[in-house]
RNA sequence: GGUGGAGUGGCCGAGAGGCGAGGCAACGGCCUGCAAAGCCGUGUACACGGGUUCGAAUCCCGUCUCCACCUCCA
C-alpha cells in the first residue's frame, strides 16, 4: 500500500511516485506578506505539515519550499499608509507568519525564499521566455513584460478553461497586450513608487509579477521537475495556471502533481482580506489553545471547505481534549512510553489522499480502548496502546507529550519555574483536601476544590489518587 | 456566461449500491462521599421530485440551494 493523492491537474486520485525514490520535493505557495496570517492561511500550512509528517513517517526525506512574496501592490500601499518602508512592512508580516508556524506546531519549510532575493533568477527566466517567443515587452516601452498566452497552446490546462471562456482582465487597460488575458511577468516601475521597489532588467526597471516569482524559485530550489506543487484552491487560477505555462514554456517539466486545499469560510464566504471577514491566528489562539486550533484545522478533509463557527471550533477543541486526556492519564500510569507505530487502518486512511477524518476514527477507537485499559492500571496492553496512540497523534502533529506541546504543558508560555511553584502549592492544597476527605469533612474538601477551580485548576479523583491540571478557564 | 465542488441525524464530519465511521452535545445508567474523567446504553440521518435495482444516502434524469475560481487572494 502506498500513498495516493488527488491531483488537481488530472482531477483524479493517483498513486504518488516520487521522482527520486525515498525523496520528496514539495513547493507550496507561501504568503504575500501584506498582513498577518489568518486561520485560512494557516490551514494550508497545517495541511502541508501533515502531508510532510506522513511522508516522513513512511520513510521519505522531504524538502519543503514555501516562498514569501515580499513585494507587491498591496505591500506598497500598506507601506504608504503606515509611512514605513515596504520592506519593513513585509518583514514584520513575515515574522508574524513564522510565529504562526511555530505556535501551531508546523515545522518550518527547508527554504522560505523571498521574491526580492531572487530577481536575477526571475530575469533569467523572463529572458528565456522572450527568446523563445512566449513573452514580449510592452510595445509602449514602459517596461512591462507580458506572457503571450496565445503562444502556449496548453494554456488553461490546469484549470480546464479555454482562453475564449475566460473573462478578460477587468482593468480594461490592455496597454498593447496581444491578448487581454496576457499576464505581467514584470511590472514597470511607476514614478510614485519608491526607487528601492524596482530592479533593472534588459527591458527596463521594474518589479517582478507574482507568477514569475514562484516559477523561478521553485526551479532554483527543487530543479526543473519536482514532485508536488501545492497551495490554496484559490491559487489554481490564475496563479498556478500561469506558473505552469511559464515554466513549461521555458522548457521545464515542473510539478508532477498539484495539490490544493479547500478554503476556510466565515459567514458563508471565503475568509479573505478583501471581504473583510478574516480571523487572525493570533486572535483565535486566545479562545482555544493553539493545539486545539491545529486539531480543528486538520480534522476535516483537506479538500473540504471548513465553514468556521465558534461552535464547531469548541466542539473540536473538546474532541481533542478527550484524546489529550487519555494520553496524559495513561502517561502518568505507564510513564516513559514512546510513540511506536500506527495501525494498518490508520495508514490506509492516510494513504488514501490523506483521509484524516477516517484516520481520526481509528485514533478515537484506540483511545476508547485505552480508556478501558486505564481502569486496570499499568499493563503491557496499556503501554502498547499508548505507544500506538502517540504514533498516530505524532503523524498529525498533536501528540501532547511531543514538542512543542509538551514543553509548556497545557498553557503555552508558562514558565517552567512558575509551574514548579504552582505545582507544589497545589499539591499542598490537595493533601489538605485528602485529609479532610479522610475524616469525611466533605464541606472542607469541596471548598478546597472549589477554590482551586476558581483559580483555574481542576482536581479529579482517580483510582490512583487525585490528579490536577490547568482547567479550561471558560475559554 | 465558463470551470470545478457541495447539500448527511441537535451540531461537526466521513462514506459512496446491501452490514448505523468517528467526534461534540443531550438523555438514562455504572463508578464516585459529591464531582470530574471514564465506562455501558439511547439516535435509523443523507436537499427536493421522479427513475433504475431484489436493494439507493450512494447510480440515472430533473429541480432547488450554497461555495470556490474566472480580479489581488491560502
Amino acid at each position: 500500500m502506498s500513498l495516493r493523492l488527488y491531483d488537481t491537474a488530472t482531477r483524479q486520485i493517483r498513486e504518488f511516485v516520487p521522482l527520486r525514490p525515498g525523496h520528496v520535493g514539495i513547493y507550496h505557495c507561501g504568503l504575500t506578506v501584506q498582513g498577518p496570517p489568518h486561520i485560512g492561511h494557516i490551514r494550508k500550512e497545517v495541511v502541508f505539515d501533515v502531508l510532510r509528517r506522513w511522508l516522513e513517517y513512511t520513510g521519505h526525506e522531504v524538502t519543503v519550499v514555501a516562498n514569501v512574496t515580499d513585494i507587491d501592490d498591496k505591500i506598497l500601499a500598506k507601506s504608504d499608509e503606515a509611512g514605513r518602508p515596504w520592506w519593513a512592512v513585509a518583514f514584520a508580516n513575515e515574522r508574524a507568519l513564522d510565529d504562526a508556524y511555530e505556535i501551531l506546531g508546523c515545522r518550518l519549510p527547508a527554504y522560505q525564499p523571498r521574491a526580492t532575493g531572487h530577481v536575477p533568477e526571475m530575469v533569467e527566466l523572463m529572458s528565456e521566455l522572450v527568446e523563445r517567443g512566449h513573452a514580449y515587452p510592452a510595445p509602449d516601452g514602459a517596461g512591462d513584460v507580458y506572457f503571450d498566452v496565445r503562444s502556449w497552446p496548453s494554456y488553461g490546462e490546469l484549470s480546464r478553461q479555454r482562453i475564449e471562456d475566460m473573462e478578460p482582465a477587468a482593468d480594461a487597460d490592455p496597454r498593447g497586450k496581444r491578448d487581454p488575458r496576457d499576464f505581467a511577468l514584470w511590472k514597470a516601475h511607476k514614478p510614485d513608487e519608491p526607487a528601492t521597489a524596482s530592479w533593472p532588467t534588459p527591458y527596463g526597471r521594474g518589479r517582478p509579477g507574482w507568477h514569475l516569482e514562484c516559477s523561478a524559485m521553485a526551479a532554483k530550489y527543487l530543479g526543473d521537475e519536482f514532485d508536488i506543487h501545492g497551495g490554496g484552491l484559490d491559487l489554481r487560477f490564475p496563479h498556478h495556471e500561469n506558473e505552469l505555462a511559464q515554466s513549461k514554456a521555458a522548457g521545464q517539466r515542473f510539478a508532477r502533481l498539484w495539490m490544493h486545499n479547500a478554503m476556510v469560510n466565515l459567514s458563508g464566504a471565503k475568509m479573505s482580506k478583501s471581504v473583510g471577514n478574516t480571523l487572525l491566528v493570533s486572535e483565535v489562539v486566545k479562545r482555544v489553545r493553539p493545539v486545539e486550533l491545529r486539531y480543528y484545522l486538520l480534522a476535516a478533509h483537506y479538500r473540504s471547505v471548513i465553514e468556521f463557527s465558534e461552535e464547531s471550533l469548541a466542539s473540536d477543541a473538546a474532541a481533542y481534549r478527550r484524546l489529550e486526556g487519555y494520553v496524559l492519564r495513561a502517561d502518568e500510569v505507564a510513564p516513559g512510553v514512546e510513540p511506536s507505530s500506527v495501525p494498518a487502518a490508520f495508514a490506509e486512511a492516510m494513504d488514501e489522499d490523506l483521509a484524516v477524518p477516517q484516520a481520526l476514527a481509528v485514533l478515537f477507537e484506540a483511545v476508547h480502548e485505552g480508556n478501558g485499559l486505564l481502569a486496570g492500571g499499568e499493563s503491557a496492553a496499556l503501554r502498547e496502546n499508548l505507544g500506538v496512540v502517540r504514533a498516530m497523534l505524532g503523524v498529525l502533529g498533536v501528540d501532547p507529550l511531543a514538542e512543542p506541546w509538551s514543553a509548556g504543558g497545557r498553557e503555552s508560555g508558562t514558565g517552567e519555574r512558575l509551574r514548579d511553584v504552582v505545582g507544589s502549592l497545589v499539591q499542598a492544597l490537595i493533601e489538605q483536601r485528602q485529609e479532610a476527605r479522610a475524616r469525611k469533612d466533605f464541606a472542607t474538601a469541596d471548598a478546597i476544590r472549589d477554590r482551586l477551580k476558581a483559580a483555574g485548576i481542576a482536581v479529579e479523583d482517580t483510582p490512583a489518587g487525585p490528579r490536577w491540571e490547568l482547567a479550561d478557564d471558560g475559554r
